[in-house]
DNA sequence: TAACTGTCATAATTCTTTCATAGAATGAAT
DNA sequence: ATTCATTCTATGAAAGAATTATGACAGTTA
């Protein structure tokens, strides 16, 4: 599953090269080329990033940001900003406004990338390709491996889902419905309970090789992934 | 759980904004054009925070505030008056009135958003995630863990619940039924004496590290969570 | 066909509340 | 100061409620 871009640029030329750029490095990247577009967007389905131009005819870029800073279902989606200004002042006034990184035109590809993913790495390192490693396990996202010392262990699609989010956002209590919403996506109909089955079938995977007490119940509140 | 704020503003411009203003932000509006409307949606459920025009048909937001303020149920809501005058005798009378805080129109979002935000931060502190720490104790909302010198103390939701409260609200004396509208929440019915039992439980979760000491009981009066 | 997903029914577990009783504190009367 | 009655709190036990775990199944998808 490629992280989903959202670009948000008015200028034809330089949207094709962004577009183009993202592509080649194995994300997803969805156009928009003003505001009113890049919010429908958002408002239908959640990008795993944004490119943000700062000058975009309406609603510019910050104010957009901001919106999206604003409202908890948008709120940690990572932005970067995207401008031809260089002056301090602005850079300042970007990241204020919320955006995690802030990158000048004209930009190279390599740069840019190199920006996407430290920012992905950050703000959402489920989404990132690297490899984590957290008690006894190890799982790649680019080979759709887990080990666990040297033995491989065999996960379903979700369950393999489940444990990345875990395996990148350790210690900290998800409600059902937090992780309905990080690992099956917004805007999808299911069941509360059925993230009880996925955590079963989860820690059933994980039970030979003894790493199961990884995934903690806290009644009354979701699970936690720790080890302790 | 995102705090209910309680809109009453007769002007449905103004109230729109506010209502949009406040959900940017991520808390939950509820609104009423009336002091009817108000007070009867008080009284079905009590709102964390309450936004109330100065100047209402009828009974006035003055008049409103001071029922609440001396009604034992609702005397612990935070107030924001809204209003046009600038004048400082009635900026006093608003204050005097029970208010917590005052904004004059035309205001800024950001300036009603932040008074908001330090009113509930001053009047509500456990609804945030941040960790509190008292004598030897530490409480972490976002990974439900309570420790004490290191090593962990198993809680039930409520106990968990029970000693939030009182690690943000210390060096204070709660009655059995002010608990009761706090950590259970308003408008549950439950004997007053099962207070005593979750104190109970609590202490006895806190023995062993030492901590239980803590917890004191006031005769006659209540509980009281201080260091001494 | 085989693997996977979501839902349901039911079992297992944990937590809440209530109640009965024991224990402490208080104050008045001796 | 001591006794006693009264009031309030502490505690243990147990029924009851709520939440979570688990196994099975039907529908999908590859």
């Amino acid at each position: 599953m490629a992280a989903k871009i959202l670009l948000v640029e008015d200028e034809p030329a330089i949207q094709e090269l962004l577009a183009f750029n993202v592509r080649q490095c194995g994300y997803q990247a969805i156009q928009a080329e003003d505001a009113a577009a890049a919010l429908a967007h958002v408002n239908r389905e959640l990008p795993d990033l944004i490119l943000l131009d700062w000058m975009l005819p309406g609603i510019g870029g910050i104010e957009l940001a901001k919106r999206w800073r604003a409202d908890p279902r948008t709120r940690d989606i990572p932005i970067i900003m995207l401008t031809a200004r260089t002056e301090e002042r602005d850079k300042i006034a970007g990241l204020e406004s919320g955006a995690d990184d802030y990158i000048t035109k004209p930009f190279s590809p390599r740069e840019l990338m190199a920006r996407i993913r430290a920012v992905l790495r950050r703000r959402a390192p489920e989404m990132s390709e690297e490899t984590v490693s957290v008690g006894g396990l190890a799982l790649s996202p680019a080979t759709h491996r887990v080990t666990a010392g040297g033995t491989s262990i065999d996960l379903g699609p979700t369950e393999f889902r489940l444990l990345h989010f875990f395996m990148t956002h350790t210690e900290r209590v998800y409600s059902r419905s937090q992780l309905l919403d990080q690992v099956w996506g917004d805007h999808v109909f299911v069941e509360e309970r059925t993230v009880d089955v996925h955590i079963r079938r989860l820690r059933q995977a994980l039970e030979p090789s003894g790493q199961d007490g990884l995934i903690q119940t806290v009644r009354g509140s979701g699970y936690r992934f720790a080890t302790a």
